[in-house]
DNA sequence: TACGTAATAT
DNA sequence: AATATTACGT
């Protein structure tokens, strides 16, 4: 070892927080026990999505995001692109591979730096700088040509964010009474950020309804998955929630089926003469359960609660995303749906599309005016 | 291997 | 309550 840490050395890190990237378990504890000898805090992630939520969560002031360029959820160019750029978080980029255009293209995509492996204790060490250097405003050059005013984004409503985050006296985190799963600790000390639940957002949840709609009888886990072309989407996701909708889609059945029972009943009695006064759809109308059961069934079953959620998961942009190598399909419909989904990094115009009465039919009609 | 379903866990 | 995970049969 030639390199010897002084505790002063230590102190220098100490305040700086590294989000570590690293989809190799073995990179990542040697680097992270590396940056913690050095006094960073360090909180691990194996893919980049992991991290992007890490960083959406906003739960730690992430001070660095220190990444392997090779990961398997997303290319290097795209992680710069929804890291980088929308959280303004500095990235050093890591690999063994050592393409001279590779480097570059990252530099210019707003890398700090890119490294190439094996890293050093050296080229830790001085790592911390990278936090203070200010990052340009990106966000801005869009809006200077559309000419729309800065939006003020809401999470700084938290008033917090004053990046670097260099914590006045030997701040710890929240401790073990405020972790609920979420979170753990492994032997180092070493924060681990379990992956965060996803949640079904309206615009989301839409997106796989249009999915859905695109693909017909066709709709699979995996087909579903491809057409919605979200960047961190699992298919175990789209199962899950496939599964759940399903269920709504036959309790839906159910209950219509319900309610056309009650309806023959009634109308056999009313040919039988035993209600003979009343007209059998009138009785229907104004027959309580059967016409909560009726509207029931016209709201969407499937309305997930809105909530503030990852915002990441739709503000990502959704260009370039498909590095992955979508498979393009000659449906004409998958096209259009693809072309929509890419066309802003915005899913659908926000106007009264999503109003309750059958706005499945509605987005879809939408669609297809696209 | 992917899928669907049910049960169960978080 | 919503979502994730698991087990198991297809």
């Amino acid at each position: 070892m030639d390199v010897s840490v002084e505790s002063d050395t230590n102190t220098v890190c100490s305040g700086v927080t590294v989000l570590l990237v690293d989809s190799d378990s073995t990179c990542l504890t040697i680097i992270s026990k590396m940056l913690r000898t050095f006094g960073y805090q360090v909180i691990t992630a194996k893919r980049a999505t992991d991290a992007f939520c890490v960083i959406q969560a906003r739960e730690y002031k992430i001070d660095l995001v220190l990444a392997e360029a090779c990961l398997p959820d997303m290319d290097k160019y795209e992680l710069l692109e929804t890291i980088s750029d929308t959280s303004g978080i500095p990235i050093i980029l890591m690999s063994a591979d050592y393409d001279r255009k590779a480097v570059v293209g990252c530099l210019f995509k707003g890398a700090m730096l890119y490294m190439v492996k094996p890293i050093t204790m050296d080229d830790l060490k001085n790592m911390w700088q990278f936090a203070f250097v200010p990052q340009p405003e990106n966000e801005s050059t869009v809006d200077e040509i559309s000419g729309v005013e800065d939006a003020p984004s809401m999470e700084s409503a938290t008033g917090v964010d004053e990046r670097p985050n260099l914590r006045k006296g030997k701040g710890k985190r929240k401790r073990s009474d405020e972790m609920q799963g979420d979170k753990e600790e492994d032997n180092d000390g070493t924060v681990i950020q379990k992956k965060p639940k996803l949640i079904w957002t309206d615009e989301l949840h839409d997106r796989f309804l249009q999915a859905i709609n695109v693909l017909g009888i066709k709709a699979h886990p995996k087909t579903i998955l491809e057409l919605m072309n979200v960047p961190g989407l699992k298919k175990v996701n789209v199962a899950s929630h496939l599964q759940k909708y399903r269920l709504s889609l036959k309790r839906q059945q159910e209950t219509i089926q319900k309610t056309m029972d009650i309806g023959s009943t009634l109308e056999h009695a009313a040919s039988n003469h035993v209600l003979s006064e009343f007209d059998p759809l009138d009785v229907l109308l104004n027959f309580p359960d059967t016409q909560t059961m009726a509207v029931a069934q016209q709201q969407d079953i499937t309305n997930c609660p809105t909530q503030e959620n990852l915002d990441g998961y739709m503000s990502v942009p959704y260009t370039d995303c498909n590095q992955t190598g979508d498979e393009v399909t000659n449906n004409e419909g998958l096209e259009l749906f693809q072309q929509m989904g890419n066309s802003e990094g915005v899913l659908m115009e926000e106007n009264d599309i999503f109003n309750d009465e059958d706005y499945t039919s509605t987005l879809f009609d939408n669609f297809w005016d696209w």
